[in-house]
DNA sequence: TTGAAAGCGCTAACAA
DNA sequence: TTGTTAGCGCTTTCAA
């Protein structure tokens, strides 16, 4: 009554075919890994064998003498993200062009989890790519003394590392608002553990004094539509005529939760984001952000990391910088004039700016 | 002058530790393996060893004897895609809570690049979620013989799937349309490969069928923004007061490039969508699409899939059917009754639904 | 409670 | 060109 048939018998080995093909388990070998050091009529006879039995090739077998998988994991703050979309699909093109595969652990926001599947996996794999880590800088450096290893968006002393180039981004965004006459910024803060939350304040700050302009901040915040919602609370309470926002998703929920108070975006307030998700090019107003190139990111810490499994020596001294830039979009404007502050809560349109955040307002009420 | 502060050197295996510990091998994989068949003292010299050396197990080394890696693939259609990002949480969820790891391959909306990434990866895991896959059915089943496999929204005989309700969803959708007056009905059609395409437009001639309405299709399209930008040059052909689209994607790429012809919705046109994708809440109007619930589906899948791989009979006569539901937001109005045929090309803005588009059209001329 | 030995699927080194 | 042997890191008998 015994039923195998739910393909539980083993799969067939090298031994298998080499025993039907009447070869050494060798002669299998070298006619997959080496065809030419192997006669014409014996490779024949084996893959047909081979085929017959639906032989394939475990790599994990191979893996064992080999030393190394053809894996790499990329561990990742927050699949949710759409941010994360990109970098995945940059770092799965490079993985795949060098015959890796990728392991994919999502942190779900949790130094805690980031641990674990960092843990989990790091034995599996030949490299890993810590994109976005919320873990303190020694947790990475020991990881990285156990596997090849390159941060993402992150720099830390002695690790390999790619970040985006967000001060001169950051400074873009604060000239941008300067020219269209905003005197003071505020920015919707990211996550505690965020490094680039960090450089983006520190850089905000030191642009804003060196074009005399104030900047306040606001948060931590949840780095989603929730967290953007939450500022537009806050912003209420203490008004400006500008924000800043960790990332796009603050931005649009800020944008969205601003327009259910009767706030319009860029009428009132301008806002910019940071990461230029795609959403952002869907919204309305479409949103101005500053642009990091999340898909060269993943596909350089990929390269980078096959790099330094390969045996280069990572130069660890200074991150690579990959350039980030200014998009302009619809949720920056001018800053009206004709009041010292914004119309908070009153719901009168005019003007021609005006306009174009029309729907939002009157869409919402 | 050789310089080894690679990290180069070889991890530390479980005889380094038997060594320096003066204990045999098998001691050290029991201290690990199975706590309390070895002696408190000895296991706790072992493991401060282990702990000094710098030891971790090899999950390499330990899945060869066993047979399994604990990792599983997903194979999805295309990473680019909004659609993958909930359903890659929802797998990553369901298998990292059974202890699994998740190997990730995008098959970029190639047949030829899926079957490569999915031969790649088979061997290596202990079972493989298919998702959204565009290889022909008889390729699956093969795919399938080889390691337990589920397909994702796909059904497919022998091979157990998980598919959401489709006719009902669609059916849904054209009960609304119909109830807001329309009675012609587009289908902008995704690419011919899908199976979801096939199902959807059939279950919406025969709905409309039986409500007495006409249905026509477009397409085949890209099922992204541009797909529906194509859409739009087709649809100004031949207009239609109500379009459903094969995806979320496809509607906002629609929506969008009707707006830049002057071509307002829901005014001129009801566009309903398939998925309910994060950014379908965003745009404006925001979008009224059938709900998959994505985040399940990657869950169910891998749960299920993890119960094959325990050994149990899939069920595979018929797939797990997901219900699927309405979300009724903005891009889908009563048809207009003054004319017969929509505003085609012209840009007169009057009625009070009229309004909530009005920014779109703007915005882009 | 511990050790010795064999074996998982594969490759590499050496012999024939 | 092919076969034999040893070994990758680990687990699992079987003895001691």
């Amino acid at each position: 009554m015994t039923d195998q048939s739910n393909g539980a018998s083993r799969a067939p080995t090298i031994y298998d075919v080499a025993r039907v093909a009447g070869v050494a388990a060798s002669t299998v070998s070298r006619t997959f890994s080496r065809p030419g050091r192997v006669r014409a009529e014996t490779a024949e006879r084996i893959r047909r064998v081979a085929v017959e039995l639906g032989y394939h090739a475990n790599p994990i077998g191979w893996a064992v003498p080999a030393g190394r998988t053809s894996m790499m994991a990329l561990v990742i703050s927050d699949i949710t993200n759409p941010f994360s979309n990109q970098i995945i699909h940059g770092a799965h093109a490079a993985a795949a062009e060098a015959g890796y595969s990728l392991l994919l652990a999502d942190a779900q926001e949790s130094v805690l989890r980031e641990r674990e599947v960092l843990e989990r996996s790091i034995s599996t794999v030949d490299g890993v790519v810590l994109a976005t880590s919320r873990m303190p800088d020694a947790a990475i450096r020991t990881m990285a003394k156990q596997r090849p290893l390159i941060a993402l968006n992150r720099a830390i002393a002695d690790v390999p590392c790619i970040v985006t180039d967000n001060p001169r981004g950051m400074r873009r965004a604060v000239e941008h608002l300067a020219a269209l006459g905003h005197q003071r910024i505020a920015y919707a803060a990211g996550p505690e553990a965020s490094w680039a939350d960090g450089v983006r304040w520190r850089s905000l700050r030191t642009a804003a004094t060196e074009m005399g302009l104030q900047a306040r901040r606001i948060g931590p915040l949840e780095p989603t539509i929730g967290g953007g919602a939450a500022a537009a609370a806050e912003l209420s309470r203490h008004p400006s005529t500008a924000v800043i926002a960790y990332n796009d998703l603050v931005a649009i929920g800020l944008i969205q939760a601003l327009a259910a108070r009767g706030v319009a975006v860029p009428r009132d307030v301008s806002v910019v984001g940071f990461d230029n998700v795609y959403a952002g090019e869907l919204v309305t107003p479409a949103l101005t952000t500053v642009a990091a190139p999340l898909h060269a990111m993943g596909l350089t810490a990929v390269r980078n990391l096959l790099a330094v499994i390969r045996g280069a020596r990572p130069h660890a001294r200074e991150p690579v910088m990959l350039p980030s830039r200014l998009v302009v979009r619809a949720s920056t404007a001018h800053r009206r004039r004709n009041r010292t502050s914004p119309a908070w809560g009153t719901t009168s349109v005019s003007g021609s700016v005006a306009k174009s955040s029309r729907l939002t307002v009157s869409g919402s009420r």
